[in-house]
DNA sequence: AGTGTGTCCTGTGTGC
DNA sequence: TGCACACAGGACACAC
């Protein structure tokens, strides 16, 4: 499930693994995800030594040495599993047309100088992998446009309010646009919305002023109980499978279609509608 | 320019 | 039990 927090824990996962370590063997197992890999993808990637694992909104930025830099989208179904060195493979024995031992939606397997095993699984392969080349960050085209940090200063009710000034869309679809803010998913923006006491069908351009403080507020909060979740649920954020960030959690609106609204002194039961395409979530009663 | 819709892919859960 | 269908955490390429 990865939308900011989950993406933020595996990549306080995978530092540990990585970081001042040389990748010395990488095993591309198809030649695409949701884009195909970019040339020169294993030859640049093997003997590299990786300097930090970085986040920016959903996308795992891992710096190499000679300032290369490999990025990493989990998409819809995406994620890493870790074995350390000196362990068996968790993988199941299956079709074997590389040096590693792969299950089933196993695309890239990489292996650190120490013997570590990273795996990256995909069922849907809705993810992608690039590489950016030193000092281009900014011209990447994933990367430029996005929206500041959610988490970040950079993110106030100000920058918000002038954000979704004139924009004639429900707040709901203002938030998945990754231009206005960063890293937030279907998930939290649910969760936000409840917690702001704000409809999701709300015009964007009527949020300002105090609604602006208050989900500002309620995005901040959110994202941030779910990475602590995700950090104090998971010792070093690695489940005994070796599966890194994801993590139990309990939504108060998301999912919970028919169920009684849980804000204190409100009875109101929480409703589904679909926008963008996607489920949304939320009590009809107390968020206006 | 800004906004809404369809699409990529596979697996799972539900209802008949 | 078998089958059809809806739906799933994201982002892009379009049409309007």
């Amino acid at each position: 499930m990865p939308e900011l927090p989950e993406v933020e824990t595996v990549c306080r996962g995978l530092a540990p693994m990585l970081v001042g370590r040389r990748l010395s063997r990488i095993d591309q197992r198809r030649p695409d995800l949701r884009f195909p890999f970019p040339p020169g993808f294993v030859d640049r990637l093997t003997g590299a030594m990786v300097t930090a694992v970085d986040r920016r909104a959903k996308y795992i930025l891992i710096r190499l040495s000679d300032g290369w830099t490999w990025l990493v989208h989990l998409g819809m179904s995406g994620r890493f599993t870790i074995t350390p060195g000196g362990r068996a493979s968790s993988g199941q024995a299956g079709h074997n047309s590389g040096w590693a031992l792969a299950a089933p939606h196993d695309h890239v397997i990489a292996e650190t100088d120490d013997g570590a095993r990273i795996v990256y699984n995909d069922v849907r392969r809705f993810g992608f992998m690039d590489l950016i080349p030193p000092g281009d960050e900014a011209g990447n085209k994933h990367l430029s446009g996005l929206g500041p940090e959610p988490l970040s200063d950079d993110f106030t009710a100000e920058y918000f309010s002038s954000a979704l000034a004139g924009k004639r869309t429900p707040i709901k679809a203002a938030l998945l646009d990754q231009r206005v803010v960063a890293g937030l998913g279907n998930i939290y923006i649910c969760e936000a919305l409840w917690r702001s006491g704000i409809s999701p069908r709300r015009l964007a351009a009527s949020v300002n002023g105090k609604r602006a403080e208050r989900l500002v507020g309620a995005v901040k909060d959110v994202l941030a109980a779910a990475i602590d979740a995700g950090g104090s649920s998971l010792r070093d954020y690695v489940q005994a499978t070796g599966e890194l960030g994801y993590f139990q959690h309990s939504w108060d609106a998301y999912d919970r279609e028919g169920s009684a609204c849980r804000r204190d002194g409100c009875d109101g039961v929480i409703r589904r509608i679909v926008q963008s395409g996607r489920s949304t979530y939320f009590c009809p009663k107390h968020q206006r």
